[in-house]
DNA sequence: TAAAGAACCGACTTTCTGGTCTGATAACGC
DNA sequence: GCGTTATCAGACCAGAAAGTCGGTTCTTTA
């Protein structure tokens, strides 16, 4: 194979398998040896690739999680109308996702935030940014909502796109450790009653 | 000092010390030397008191954790009227806590649910139980509330109170890493607008 | 007051983990 | 064909962490 080929599929099969472990395990739980040996490779080739386990992550941060992320919860919503239907629709698809995938993006982006939420300010960072970037897609969202008379203008948008935010990583939370499909049915009916209490447009 | 009540001294401030070390650091980022040296205490004395580092937590969870997410979380709503008044208050006192404490109990138990989940089976039965108290409790709250009149019959009650505990945790993971009394603020503005979406009495 | 045992000390062992370093090997330019 | 370099293998190291164990000190009790 080419060289440089080579190199990226290299870089690329320790960044996915890197992400899966350390979302099963977490990162401090997770040893670059569990990762190198399930991909049958070296800590040569690792530090070849990468400067440390931290760089590592970061690296994971950047490339999978932010494009994930965006993918899944941030460009389904980016300047479509009706924003509760949007986000409603972008939540639900997230969550049946989780149950076949048993990976959606979002909340390992919650997931990791607790983790190393004041055991490392670097990664912290890294993760606060890309829960930023959906925060402010959300308030965008809502804005131009009231814009279009989706809703009306006394509500607060950051407060809602909290709130949203907030359900969701709560919810995949309990997820995991319960009857996740009843969970789920649950919730997305909650997040209904609660769109549609401040919906002008009762398309619900 | 007299010997059992000496032992249940030392067992009772080391369980205190780690549940405050593991909440800040996470348990598996944590040692024993950690708590030990902050107590002036020595391994001998650990492990005299406690067969592992597991059983120890396990203690902590169900000597410590239970009693004050009982007393915080579940005992403030147990058998009163108008659920919902009486939950936002229960919530509103708890992230109030959680400001100027630091350290509210209710996030606490989330926050270790994640940790340990996929990761200690046992530990996490003992926290998934708490969490079910709670739900539970919650529950019956909301359907006492149905026969007073505070709410209608149709609503229901289990969803409600998923979407309480979920909203809840998420809301203080997102604390930890932001403006914590900003999102106070905005989320218990959001809580009272869902709660007043289904309210019968209007209180509010 | 002296034996018995509870409570504790701290050095030691074992295992694991992130990171380093010396080579090996295959692709690449010339 | 030949030196160069990118890519990787794996032995090795230092430190940390859980857990062990023989010994010490203090309290109770007979």
């Amino acid at each position: 194979m080419e060289k440089s080929l080579k190199s990226r599929a290299t870089v690329q099969k320790m960044q996915v398998k890197g992400l899966e472990l350390f979302y099963q395990k977490g990162y401090y739980n997770t040893s670059l040896d569990d990762i190198l040996k399930a991909l049958e490779l070296s800590k040569g080739a690792f530090y070849y690739h990468f400067q440390s386990k931290e760089d590592f992550m970061i690296s994971i941060v950047q490339h999978l999680l932010f494009r994930k992320v965006y993918s899944s919860l941030i460009e389904p919503i980016e300047g479509r109308e009706d924003p509760f239907r949007c986000i409603e629709n972008c939540l639900e698809s997230a969550l049946e996702n989780a149950e076949h995938n048993f990976m959606d993006y979002g909340f390992v982006l919650g997931n990791f935030m607790s983790e190393f939420n004041g055991r490392n300010e670097n990664i912290s960072r890294y993760l606060n940014d890309i829960c930023k970037v959906w925060e402010v897609n959300l308030v965008t969202s809502l804005q131009k909502g009231k814009s279009d008379g989706y809703l009306e203008r006394h509500w607060d948008s950051e407060g809602i796109a909290s709130f949203i935010m907030a359900s969701y990583f709560g919810i995949r939370a309990l997820m995991v450790s319960g009857n996740a499909s009843m969970l789920r049915y649950k919730y997305m009916q909650q997040i209904r009653n609660y769109f549609k209490s401040m919906s002008l447009k009762s398309s619900f």
